[in-house]
DNA sequence: ACGTATGGTTAGTGGTAACTTACGGTAAGT
DNA sequence: ACTTACCGTAAGTTACCACTAACCATACGT
């Protein structure tokens, strides 16, 4: 719950987005993330400290270099947190659909 | 995509969330969700001005007041962009793991 | 031991978003 | 027609966030 707040904060911010899909195709390490975005590495490196905070991404040393890859107890969250509207969501917005077409019906 | 950005700006902000989560429960109106949390009522309109754009709220007049429901659409398009992800994230981490395992092996 | 490569951290700045106050607009009741 | 109730919008202020520049730390190779 705590979790999912700072989680969607992290995929708030569109760089942030992008640096997450991209490690969804392929773990990659800051300089290489960096090298194909149009900011500087520190605010890679920031982006993954919100990332990893967030419990969006783990990071792994791999000997100089840092790897990072997605964690999915962080998607996992989300979707639980989703999950807990969907049903109630359908259920409500189908009798307020109903509703309406009856209210149609009147002459 | 577009709208899923959209939608997770949206749902970043904690007011933001906690409207929504309070249209889940039962649809209202402005000023009934005014009354109940700690900012103005022209705050809130905002609010469900952001939420409407990224497709999470529906409003209908409803006499001199307005009604707002949360639209399974939003939710919807949150999961499909989320299980894009959740399959190879799960497989990349779960291959990731074992071969940590694997590490641990070692002499 | 030294140099190189790769990352994380801090200070400072510009932009953006959330909030309040004030105003205008529409629908129901008298 | 006037009043009341409900809502949206505009302008302005404040706070926060993303970014760059500069610096420090760590691991590998010579």
């Amino acid at each position: 719950m705590a979790n999912v707040s700072r989680a969607l904060t992290a995929l708030a911010d569109p760089t942030r987005r992008t640096i997450f899909e991209r490690l969804a195709a392929h773990p990659s390490a800051v300089g290489a993330l960096a090298r194909d975005l149009p900011v500087s590495r520190p605010a890679v490196s920031q982006h993954l400290k919100v990332l990893k905070e967030a419990g969006l991404v783990t990071d792994t040393p791999e000997g100089t270099s840092r790897v990072y890859r997605i964690d999915p107890r962080g998607i996992g969250a989300i979707r639980e947190w989703l999950d807990q509207f969907w049903t109630d969501a359908l259920d409500s917005f189908a009798a307020f659909a109903e509703s309406e077409t009856k209210e149609d019906d009147k002459p």
